[in-house]
RNA sequence: GCCGCGUUGGUCAAGGGGUUAAGACGCCUCCCUUUCACGGAGGAAUCACGGGUUCGAUUCCCGUACGUGGUACCA
């Protein structure tokens, strides 16, 4: 293993980037930083009809975003360019053609129609999907099938054909996965998977291999759904005879849907209503537009330490991580075996205790769109850090700042009265006024003056102080909530709190 | 159907032949606070089932059940 440790990531621009195709992003780029090496990126764009516009430029947002920028991608090209499998389509058919001569794989010729006719043929309760394997491979058109002249004529007539490979018969692939240990899968249960499609394209099997082997990867780290076709690849690379440069797997855990059954779809999101895209996408195929973490006011550093810890664990008891530190206490072998449940409020947990770490004058900026899209403008960045340094404890997303700091620049469109109003009296509205008075006097005020000056006007008149805070903070706030009410009178000022004590009083009239 | 993988509280999980089976989220109670939250102290709640192996299994083995993935010229 003294080979330097190369690992890539190859995601389809398909549209969206969901949680999981973010988490392996994530697994894969720790463990590049953990041992010093190259995380690769490449785009696997092979299946033209499903290839939609912009969602490749989509991933690098979303990868810079959360930090997680590869070493080697189509945008910061490395040795081995190029990146997108498009434009390595030159590369792919050679090895095909070589697994041909050897006899490790054949020339089909069958239509679709011919497949599904076949596949309807041999359907039957026992066997709901039948296969293109070595049961069934000679009846089919193919270069074992057909005569050799057969097949010639067929090719020089520009007869449109596929590479299959040709899966052994009665031979068991063993493998070592560094989360699941030794796997073991029996190839004549596995069918002759096209390698090379009519197109001329490969499918993503021997694109994987042909590039992880040529890119000289070293650890190849994808989603559990890819352990079936593991045995397709291990065969491949016996064939090619690069057995020795074969990388180690690790088949990542899946995410499950948080309610019932099955792995988490961004449909679960629309339906539970929290994100399953790191940002938003407008898939401009259909007009649909999906939100994503970044939009819903989660911070990158905590939307990276929440994924990290579905799935894996230290072993210690520490759970808040920043990505410098995830890098050093990642270990493959740490990783779950079993699916994990998304838990939408342990999501927002991670962003609420990443929020209480980040600096305020961070947490202003990025907020301040947020508050601006409430219709709360903001014209100075400094005084929005320091009214989040007052109420970031009660904020779980950065959206959560509009209703909780939103007060400190808009009087409340919408106070709860009601609160007040059945136990309001005449006293009350004299102690307000005889406080708001004494306020105008002189201008060095602060929360605890305040306080004294209310207190004191309050046991004056014979109202108790608790019958009257309550009331000046549906005056100030709109509502039960919020940091103190003076510290807010002070943040705002005299003349603002004037301004909505005298709103208060009208609306108690 | 067949094949692969999995199964510790509601959720994320540590542990891994002898433990009071950690911790976190959520939930509940109390304290703090004349608001909400933060913080603090408590609480309820877990080894899927059945067989082995063993002096002893949550831990190892085998079944079963359940879950999940695959079974395309998609990745």
């Amino acid at each position: 293993m003294e080979r330097p440790v190369r690992v890539r990531f190859a995601p389809s621009p398909t549209g969206g980037l969901h949680l999981g195709g973010v988490r392996t992003v994530l697994f894969n780029y720790l463990f590049a930083k953990k041992h010093n090496g190259t995380f690769v990126l490449r785009i696997e764009d092979t299946d033209q009809t499903r290839y939609v516009p912009g969602a490749e430029e989509y991933i690098f947002e979303c990868l810079n975003w959360a930090g997680l920028e590869p070493d080697e991608s189509p945008l910061k090209p490395g040795a081995y360019a190029p990146y997108r499998q498009s434009e390595r389509k030159p590369m792919y058919r050679q090895y095909a053609e070589q697994l041909v001569a050897q006899g490790n794989a054949y020339y089909a010729f069958d239509t679709p129609e011919e497949l599904e006719a076949m596949r309807n043929a041999l359907k039957s309760p026992e066997n709901p999907s039948p296969q293109y394997d070595s049961k069934t491979r000679m009846q089919m058109r193919n270069s074992l099938s057909l005569p050799a002249d057969e097949v010639q004529r067929l090719i020089d007539a520009g007869t449109p054909y596929v590479i299959r490979i040709k899966m052994p018969e009665n031979e068991t692939v063993h493998f070592t996965d560094l989360i699941r240990g030794e796997i073991a899968h029996e190839t004549n249960v596995v069918d002759d998977k096209v390698l090379l499609k009519s197109d001329g394209m490969p499918t993503y099997h021997l694109a994987v291999v042909v590039d992880d082997y040529l890119m000289k990867i070293t650890h190849a780290f994808r989603g559990e759904e890819w352990l079936p076709s593991a045995p397709i690849h291990i065969m491949l690379y016996k064939y090619l005879g690069w057995e020795a440069e074969m990388p180690q797997w690790a088949h990542l855990p899946l995410i499950l849907k948080p309610d019932g059954n099955g792995k988490l779809s961004k449909r679960d999101g629309d339906r539970l209503g929290f994100p399953v895209f790191a940002m938003d996408w407008l898939d401009p195929k259909s007009g649909e537009l999906t939100q994503g973490f970044k939009e819903k006011g989660f911070l990158p550093e905590a939307f990276v330490n929440m994924l990290a810890m579905l799935g894996w664990s230290s072993g210690t008891e520490q759970e808040i991580f920043t990505l410098a530190e995830l890098e050093q206490a990642f270990d493959m072998s740490r990783v779950n075996k079993s699916g994990a449940k998304f838990d939408y409020e342990k999501a927002k947990w991670y962003n609420h205790q990443h929020i209480l770490r980040a600096d305020n004058q961070r947490l202003a900026s990025l907020t301040k769109p947020f508050m601006e899209a409430a219709g709360i403008s903001i014209t100075d960045e400094q005084k929005l850090a320091e009214a989040i340094a007052l109420t970031k404890e009660r904020c779980h997303l950065l959206s959560d700042f509009v209703a909780q700091a939103g007060f400190f620049f808009q009087a409340p469109t919408a106070p709860a009265w009601e609160l007040i109003k059945d136990k309001w009296n005449p006293a009350k509205t004299e102690v307000m006024q005889a406080w708001v008075a004494q306020l105008e006097q002189q201008s060095d005020w602060n929360a605890e003056s305040m306080e004294q000056a209310l207190v004191q006007i309050a046991t004056d008149k014979g109202v108790k102080k608790g019958e009257i805070m309550m009331p000046l903070r549906i005056m100030l706030v709109g509502g039960k909530f919020g940091p103190g009410v003076f510290d807010i009178a002070q943040f705002i000022g005299i003349a603002e709190t004037k301004a909505r004590v005298f709103r208060g009083l009208e609306a108690m009239a």
